[in-house]
DNA sequence: GATTAAACTATACTTTTGTATAGTGCTTAA
DNA sequence: TTAAGCACTATACAAAAGTATAGTTTAATC
């Protein structure tokens, strides 16, 4: 009996770990997610700024990501009461902590570049 | 003249980074390779295995991500000489090496979980 | 008064990614 | 000898993701 509750604990804890898994994901996945965050990681920015430092991006899809980096708690949006309104889009707390992954990220890729280079 | 000669060695840098990352999303990224990297981690698997382990993947999928994962370095194939013939994936050394990359969206997932729940 | 800038939105389209379903060639077990 | 298992491949299709281009609104500038 008190196998059974052991592996119904770790079956919950490892379908825990694929739902984070997944919800990282779904935060950096698609084309302009990761070029977004990474000009955000260096501070504020407008909304023309960052359509100027992304290279290729379209108005469109910049809205789009930055709408659905909001809605996922990753970017938020001050409107400043001015005349004409300014518009920033920064990191939150989380955003900012994406960094470790994206480092995680950074040293797996110079390694296993490194092998594939030494392999041929 | 020093100081340009810094600054076009962080622009390297970075830019080396940025192809470091990329490589690491190119290897990840789709909907079915990290269900398949996530079950090679428990040992080598067949096909066939595969297939029953992995919810809703269609042969074509699964053949498909598996010559991606080959072609990238992640995943090996081996032909045994039975008869029939056995075949056999596993994961090679980098892409056992990928559970840290893993790890760290795990950790970052489940303390965005904690975020947004607390937020509500 | 015309032009420019910010911050987007709208429409139509192409490309990429993934699905559904069936079929092939080989081998072994009933 | 018929059926079933393995390791896939083939074809057609649907859905998601991304692109191209133009247009809107409000305000400031020349």
């Amino acid at each position: 009996m008190e196998i059974h509750q052991n592996l119904e604990d770790i079956k919950l804890c490892s379908s825990q770990f694929v739902l984070a898994v997944n919800d990282t994901m779904n935060v950096i996945s698609g084309k302009w997610k990761l070029p977004i965050i990474g000009t955000l990681m260096f501070g504020k920015k407008r909304f023309k700024d960052m359509e100027r430092e992304i290279p290729k991006i379209n108005p469109r899809m910049l809205s789009k990501e930055l709408k659905d980096l909001e809605a996922n708690g990753i970017v938020s949006r001050t409107v400043h009461n001015t005349t004409p309104v300014k518009i920033e889009y920064e990191l939150t707390k989380s955003g900012k902590t994406l960094n470790k992954v994206l480092d995680s990220m950074v040293e797996w890729g110079l390694h296993h570049r490194q092998i594939v280079l030494a392999d041929d």
